[in-house]
DNA sequence: GTGCAACGTTTGTCTAGGACAAATACCATG
DNA sequence: CATGGTATTTGTCCTAGACAAACGTTGCAC
């Protein structure tokens, strides 16, 4: 009778629990068939009443997911374990934020205090430059954000509203640099299966101070758009982006496409976590596998590039 | 044999309809089975092949359905009827936006060119002052969008891009108004279930001229949340929003446990669309039917309130 | 070793109809 | 006119089976 109720005796029907964790309700459904995880209870009509501990758990096993590893290697191991996978990871990556700015920056998410965070941004942004702010803060930031988000500490929302914020700070500061005519015009997108665009708008960062003239297309661009954008804008390069899940075939399906859709002249990038699990070498496609490697990647663009005639 | 195939050829399945109507897959099986609507045809393998004009007439029952109309009584209507019952409803309006503003907007988002319009909003702002662009261009600028999106003429993440720049623009200008610190402190907010927060934005730009100091949560806050934040920030008026097809009576049972769980000293207000389908009084709760009141009941608040005694 | 095709395995999404509760509309009563 | 009860509408959840896309591995050719 007084068996302890789950922490705060909190349940969730299996709505809530999308919502939480992202995971569709027919995945839900078919993990609990098939390997007997999550195994929620039952309310009296029948329907599955899931737990905070469970939460914790999908969002760990959902977080590795998203950096490559399937669910049926990791879904029978124990949270404690998950978390180890997780934190090897990060310990892995040398670039870490300060902890004080991760520490600030979630508080500030944690009473929703957007003008705040805002000028957190602004501030490091002048003080580093765009690019080193990108580097340096941005991207380890983004991780721990998600780690973040993995372990509870952060709403659904509230990782929303950092992800709004840091592009209201990045739109800004693109704007900020004079548009220079002559300069490579870049083409940016996604996939239309590719839902992350904050990555697009990180390399647009990269790259401007460098003198390139980007156009931004957003996320989500079917191919022939792709085709045609790159044709209306005149581009010297179309640079696609793709999160770490990304199906591996799919990009390499689409990019051959790509590529004989474009004019030979035009260079091909793919950038994004993805890149690092590809193996097979792509003809007249140039792999960006990490952002530093953006700059680089336009440099050597520049000093290889001759003029066409018109 | 060569039967007209469907304009364009172009079949989705479930979940592309799913993604482009906001429709679920347990919904549009369920229309399917209970009105016959939409009928879709099967691949070889059984699955379900919408049309492009499947696609259509589910938007615009969508969109009268997002007004308050039940999908029983026109799910059977000709397509050209829902048109018309969604023009009368927008004829029925008197504001309208200046054509050929709709037309750029229009334009630049199918373009996605995020700068062009960012300097749209921006010039149109400082020519209108705040209250009135808000008023005049954006409240009626949404609709417009909205009929947009419904007629199939901008793709779902253009609606998303116009959405963003929009807030870009509105929190640049309120945060340049400075803050007042003497002035009535607003909640600003909406309970966990609407997803809708464009509208607080809207009040925030409202109500910020007019001298108040609004602390706003963000969209999806708990009531118990709400009560904390209340109190935290000392708060004069809390003002939750409300879109036109939030649940009437999840909306005045949340109003009523909201208005016992906070002091009696704190104004409690719901704006937004639903607001107008409300027949009931609810003691200490103020209606604010549409945007343009919200400046009426800030200055009644003003005229009644007296200074409490620490 | 490297590149590539063919295979088996893993994994997500789709299908069907049944059931029920939340939300609404309607109607009667104070 | 306001409130409360009843009927209807409507969305979500359930089970269990099927299959194709994505993946990893193996074997073969260079």
């Amino acid at each position: 009778m007084n068996m302890s109720a789950e922490s705060q005796g909190l349940v969730l029907n299996i709505s809530a629990v999308e919502r939480e964790t992202g995971l569709s309700k027919d995945v839900l459904r078919m993990w609990e068939r098939r390997y007997g995880f999550p195994k929620p209870g039952r309310d009296g009509n029948g329907e599955r009443q899931y737990t905070t501990t469970d939460i914790g758990k999908l969002r760990a096993i959902k977080r590795l997911m998203d950096v490559g590893l399937r669910p049926g290697k990791i879904i029978g191991l124990p949270l404690a374990d998950l978390n180890t996978m997780a934190d090897a990871r990060t310990a892995m990556r040398p670039d870490r934020v300060a902890p004080d700015v991760e520490h600030d920056v979630l508080r500030m998410l944690r009473t929703h205090d957007a003008p705040a965070l805002q000028h957190l941004l602004a501030n490091l942004m002048m003080r580093q430059g765009l690019q080193r702010f990108v580097l340096d803060t941005i991207a380890p930031l983004n991780r721990a954000i998600g780690d973040a988000w993995m372990r509870g500490d952060l709403q659904i929302f509230e990782e929303h509203l950092y992800t709004e914020q840091l592009q209201v700070a990045l739109r800004a500061a693109i704007n900020a640099f004079p548009r220079q005519p002559g300069a490579p015009r870049v083409l940016l997108t996604t996939f239309p299966s590719e839902q992350h665009g904050i990555g697009l708008l990180m390399v647009e960062a990269m790259m401007v101070p460098e003198g390139a003239h980007c156009v931004s297309l957003g996320p989500q661009t079917p191919i022939e758009d792709i085709r045609r954008a790159s044709l209306a804008h005149k581009a010297h390069i179309v640079a696609l982006s793709f999160s770490a899940a990304f199906p591996l075939r799919q990009a390499i399906d689409g990019l051959a496409t790509l590529r004989r859709q474009l004019p030979p002249g035009v260079t091909l990038w793919a950038g994004g976590e993805m890149t690092r699990r590809v193996r097979k070498t792509m003809p007249g496609i140039v792999l960006i596998p990490d952002l530093a490697s953006t700059i680089n990647a336009l440099r050597s663009w520049r000093s290889h590039w001759v003029p066409q005639p018109a």
